[in-house]
RNA sequence: GGGACGGUAACUCAGUGGUUAGAGUGGCAGUCUGAUACACUGCUGGCCGGUGGUUCAAAUCCACCUCGUCCCA
């Protein structure tokens, strides 16, 4: 027989299985396959059927608008893996997958893409374009989520625009009124001149910004008898001097301390503290500090308007301090918050003399239509001519943008719906106490916005989205009440909240209904509509309540960490107001996804990783580890560095399988599986190293730490399995008798760990794993591995012995291995099967090492092991001191085993055949 | 400007008061050619972001600084 004829009869691995993945064009197909097939369906019937408890992960609604980017993709992935092992470990998991689709985004590229004025298209043909583009991208990213492999009820998601959403949405509204917590108010609030509506808090974001710095004195026209009126100002500091006109006060500090200096630019008040400062920025010639007050003092004094025939009171309020200007602060109630707030006090007017696209209006006298962006230059000169301005000069800083349009913001009172959140933030805050937060840093967070945050405005002056479901009667009455709520709610059921611009006020109200007051019947309708954060904040009863396969509360929310302020907050606010619970029971959060060098990505960077790029060229199953590997707690980088890397693990997982599978071509575990009794002892040691794993792989999902599940599948394919235990397994594998008990032992050794890694790598490599479960031998499967579940390993499997004993000899093979590249480097020998080794080792050592005696060979992968004592060690070996052994290596002397390619002194011991004695044997048989 | 979180090898992660800080990847050098566009082995690589402090002892605890991210103004 020569070469090749021994290598038929051995047992070479075999398998249909490929070792390239080629998942780009694979998983497309198997995505079509479990789509055909209904796997999601029938994982969750399957479930129900088992009367297996639920677990509810509800889903944050991403803003329909443009194709998902790598960060909505790390947060659906992470859904998934949740989805995913909590299957695995029995429960009934829906997921239902959600949509924002009302807000000014859409409707902004709504009216750009019918390139018509907003005010002359219909409010309905405006509605349904906008409808109609939030359906388009929707059905974009429901694509892109599928391509990722995520399961889920795509053919029944939930929209924010569904009509029994927003029935359900006009209801928790209504049921927040009825407690009353929903009033109407005259406020200022972030107002977008561009978009003509009021903005939310979380809708501005801040930019530097080029302002003109005026310091303006205003002429004392009654001192109160404290300061004398000749010649005398309070000089106040302002970066918008447009907000002039509308100055009705001017705040002083009650505590701080003021001066009255004589100076070549009048008798002047200003904070002592800022004296100095405000004397360089004005430029000052001269001055002298003439009396001294506390702010205190100075309450009442009137002044007088520098524009304006009109008084501007001194009063005193907390937020006037040394930080910059004078000490003085120029309110203008209509204009900003804490002038409101102050204001309030005082009983002055929320004075705002701005139209909604941020013109003058007639009551700002001369400057009725100017744009209050032009109007700064404007006044500023006015206020010059009038000798009351003392300095202007600019200052960058940062200034609050619209989030959308990019344009800066201002503030300007009007009236607008507003949910008081003194009504019930103390329900709020206890309820964050029961939640459970991951991170735990999370309650604070979310207990710091709540507890500062203020109350929230409702109304948007824009066309698509819900309306505000209240009427207005003749007599002025606004009404809102349960009987009109749900009336309105039952008609939007039917015909979507487009019947709020359809039908007339008394289609939509009772019949017959009159007003509660004057018993009029004459109604007309709101015109706002709601902020789109209230829209996903009632999600929770819209979906969660409404789904019969849901649950409220949900079990777990799972978004960014800015969804603190967000969804997580909105969520909380309205389940709190309605139902005086929160909607979940724990909410974990993820950082953001920044690039190799930890910067965050940006377009004019460009540093953006596209997720679809990334499916293209390596696939989802690359992309889903990325999200496995992260500690996704803090930021998440990615490169093409950190994905190639994956890919190389994804590698090494896959042919490892691939091996095992090739292994097992000729098992059928139910008729050649060896009882865990007449195991070798070491398919034991591994199945107890697979017991390991496999414990702290789901503790590991349990508590959503899944990089650890990454880095420990791949340490056990690469250290336990690849390293050591498949190496050493290849010699009983290839040849051993086919039958023989020592073969059959190690396949099922190897059968059990495939079949139970594939569930553990199960949630993250949905595609790679499916593929290898249709190729296992495994008997009754299941027809995809994710409607599998976890068995419990048995407990036998669990034998800390092992480890303990095995370690032993671990340590020594590592001396070995160090031995034998030693030795292939001096060319002594190549293969380490060329090898002999004699072991010089403290009685410790022999006696370890003892309990192997015979196997040490196949461990080590050599042709003889010698056992001696340390002492005898010969000077050329290699040691390692601590474990109080040497190692010499030697060429063996003995015939090398033409079949097995061991050198044995056994080769042509029972015939002329160049075999080892169990090669003979084998091959006679 | 304020708050939160993070910074350990080129990369992904371990390590929370106690020997000389670990693992894999990468890189380099080899072996095998019966996991073959695979597998195995060895080597390489770290002022643990910086400074100061507490302590017999600090990657670990404290303070400040710095960089990054998120939130807020």
């Amino acid at each position: 027989m020569d070469k090749t004829e021994y290598q038929q009869t051995l047992q070479l691995p075999k398998t249909e299985f490929p070792m390239r993945a080629n998942l780009p064009k694979r998983e497309p197909e198997m995505l079509k396959d479990w789509e055909e097939q209904s796997y999601y369906e029938k994982l969750q019937n399957k479930r129900k059927e088992q009367g297996m408890p639920e677990f509810i992960l509800h889903d944050g609604p991403p803003y329909a608008n443009g194709h998902i980017h790598i960060g909505t993709a790390l947060n659906k992935v992470l859904k998934d893996i949740v989805v995913r092992s909590k299957s695995l470990e029995g429960y009934r998991v829906p997921y239902v997958p959600g949509w924002d689709t009302h807000g000014l985004p859409i409707e902004l590229r709504a009216i750009k893409e019918l390139g018509v004025d907003r005010e002359k298209a219909s409010i309905l043909e405006l509605r349904q374009k906008c409808k109609s583009y939030a359906l388009q991208y929707m059905d974009i990213q429901r694509n892109e989520f599928k391509r990722l492999g995520i399961w889920g009820e795509w053919d029944n998601p939930y929209l924010t625009l569904a009509p029994e959403y927003e029935a359900k949405q006009v209801e928790v509204f209504g049921q927040m009124a009825s407690k009353g917590f929903i009033y109407k108010a005259l406020k200022p609030v972030y107002w977008c001149a561009d978009c003509e509506t009021a903005l939310a808090e979380a809708e501005i974001e801040y930019d530097d910004h080029r302002s003109p710095s005026i310091y303006v004195r205003f002429a004392v026209s009654d001192g109160n008898g404290v300061l004398a009126e000749e010649d005398t100002y309070f000089v106040i500091w302002t970066t918008t001097p447009w907000t002039i006109p509308a100055n009705l006060a001017i705040c002083l500090n009650p505590h701080l301390d003021y001066v009255l200096i004589d100076s070549d630019k009048g008798k002047l008040v200003v904070a002592k503290g800022l004296l100095e400062d405000f004397a360089e920025a004005v430029e000052l010639e001269t001055y002298q500090i003439k009396q001294e007050f506390t702010g205190a003092q100075l309450e009442g004094i009137v002044c007088r308007h520098p524009l304006y025939e009109r008084e501007s009171l001194v009063i005193l309020g907390d937020h006037a301090t040394l930080e910059a200007g004078t000490g003085c602060v120029h309110t203008a109630p209509g204009h900003g918050q804490e002038d409101y707030l102050v204001g309030l006090k005082y009983d002055l007017e929320v004075y705002a003399p701005v139209d909604e696209g941020g013109r003058f209006t007639e009551e700002a006298g001369v400057y009725q239509g100017i744009r209050t962006v032009d109007a700064n230059k404007v006044v500023t000169q006015d206020l010059n001519e009038v000798g009351a301005l003392l300095k202007l000069d600019f200052v960058n800083h940062s200034y609050p943008h619209c989030w959308r349009c990019k344009e800066p913001v201002f503030f300007r009172a009007t009236e607008q719906w507003f949910a008081s959140l003194d009504g019930f933030r103390q329900t709020m805050l206890d309820a964050i106490k029961e939640v459970k937060w991951v991170p735990s840093w999370g309650i604070d967070r979310i207990t710091n916005m709540v507890a500062d945050r203020g109350d929230w405005c409702i109304s948007r002056q824009r066309t698509w989205g819900v309306p505000i479901p209240i009427f207005y009667c003749h007599c002025g009455e606004a009404i809102i009440e349960e009987q009109t709520t749900k009336s309105v709610a039952s008609v939007f059921c039917q015909e979507g909240s487009d019947a709020w611009w359809t039908k007339s006020a008394q289609e939509l109200l009772p019949t017959g209904y009159k007003c509660p007051k004057c018993g009029g019947t004459d109604f007309s309708k709101e015109t706002d509509i709601m902020d789109v954060w209230f829209d996903s904040g009632v999600s929770h009863a819209a979906v969660l309540e409404q789904r019969n396969n849901l649950r409220w509360p949900a079990d777990l929310y799972l978004e960014g960490s800015d969804q603190h302020r967000g969804w997580f907050q909105s969520s909380l606010s309205t389940s709190i107001a309605a139902y005086g619970q929160a909607p979940y029971k724990s909410v974990l959060t993820h950082g953001f996804v920044v690039d190799g060098d930890g910067k965050k990505m940006s377009k004019s960077l460009g540093n953006v990783v596209e997720p679809g790029k990334v499916i293209k060229q390596y696939g989802a199953d690359i992309l889903r580890m990325w999200v496995a590997s992260a500690e996704y707690r803090g930021d998440i980088r990615v490169s093409d560095d950190i994905l190639k890397q994956l890919s190389e693990a994804y590698r090494r997982i896959r042919n490892t399988a691939r091996f095992i599978l090739g292994n097992l071509q000729d098992f059928d575990p139910t008729v050649d599986s060896v009882s865990y009794q007449d195991m070798s002892e070491l398919d034991r040691w591994a199945l107890m190293q697979l017991s390991r794993l496999s414990k702290r792989v789901r503790e590991a999902y349990a508590k959503y730490d899944f990089h650890v599940v990454y880095h420990s599948v791949y340490a056990f394919c690469s250290l336990d399995l690849g390293g050591f235990y498949l190496d050493v397994l290849k010699d009983r594998l290839y040849c051993d008798a086919k039958d023989s008990q020592h073969r059959r032992s190690a396949q099922t050794a190897i059968y059990l760990i495939l079949d139970e890694l594939v569930k553990l790598i199960s949630p993250v490599m949905v595609f790679t794993a499916d593929e290898i479960w249709q190729y296992l031998p495994k008997p009754n499967k299941e027809e995809s591995v994710h409607l599998s579940r976890f068995g419990q390993l048995p407990a036998e499997y669990y034998d800390e012995e092992l480890t303990a004993k095995w370690g032993k000899v671990l340590e020594v093979r590592r001396v070995v291995t160090k031995g034998l590249e030693e030795a292939r480097t001096a060319k002594k020998i190549g293969s380490s099967n060329e090898a002999m080794v004699t072991i010089f080792g403290n009685e410790q050592v022999r006696n370890d090492l003892s309990k192997f005696e015979g196997s040490l060979e196949m461990l080590f992968m050599v042709s003889q092991v010698e056992l001696r004592e340390l002492d005898q060690a010969l000077s050329a070996s290699i040691g390692d001191d601590k474990l109080g052994i040497k190692v010499l290596v030697e060429p063996a002397k003995s015939e090398k085993c033409q079949r097995c390619w061991r050198l044995s002194p056994t080769v042509r011991s029972t015939s002329d055949l160049p075999l080892c004695q169990r090669c003979a044997d084998v091959t006679q048989n």
